[in-house]
DNA sequence: GCAATACTTGGTTATTTTGCCAAATAGTAA
DNA sequence: TTACTATTTGGCAAAATAACCAAGTATTGC
């Protein structure tokens, strides 16, 4: 086996740059991967929607569903407007919608 | 609104079979979301791969890869395949590549 | 048979995630 | 002001996930 010169002989652990960036990249995947968030991504797709029409349809406690609401936003995927005492929720962006409809048929591929 | 006679009347709870299919759909993405997982996948798409390689490049103990290993297979992302003394890993199908390929357009979209 | 190698599985502990309740905040309206 | 509604936040307990080590399995070669 070849030693190049400037590799550390036996570095194991991986690239600490390389690491975060993977991390970075799972975010978007994390937060879409919980039943009740992709049915929220999969409901807001269709028409925005309020915290309180999503909390009637899944039937949790509101509080729940504003925690996830707040991944969502935090990863990029949504974003929402107040207005009133009401606050609306919307997909952030045409891409994250792409990204739902393409896993839908990669899932559907895999599981035929 | 039709009261069946077999349902609650004020069930606010998501239907059963829904909440399945959400779950059999998040677990794909969940698979994904790891940062080694994630890698593994990246380096998969390239070439196949055995669980000495894999462990080589991430610098983990080669218990936890095997483990990372099963949740992706069990996911339906990868296959793999005893040759000797050694299982050799590789992606699954064209769709799992198609699949990385397009998260990481989404994802280089939505950082940007 | 025995030893060596490549991997998997079981067990334990630490960390993260989830979901509920209660309390806090913000906007509306009397 | 007070009351009311929609939502968020804090705190806690239960569940899920991840990493390590040690032990087990399978295959090869002696």
């Amino acid at each position: 086996m070849v030693i190049l010169p400037n590799s550390k002989k036996e570095n194991k652990k991986m690239d600490n740059k390389k690491l975060l960036e993977l991390k970075s990249n799972t975010k978007i995947l994390k937060a879409m991967s919980h039943p009740t968030r992709l049915f929220i991504l999969e409901e807001l797709s269709k028409c925005e929607k309020c915290v309180c029409e999503l909390t009637e349809m899944i039937g949790v406690d509101i509080s729940t569903i504003s925690k996830h609401l707040y991944v969502l936003k935090n990863a990029g995927l949504v974003e929402n407007e107040k207005r009133g005492l009401t606050v609306y929720y919307k997909l952030k962006s045409i891409s994250v919608l792409n990204l739902i409809d393409f896993i839908r048929k990669v899932i559907k591929n895999n599981t035929e």
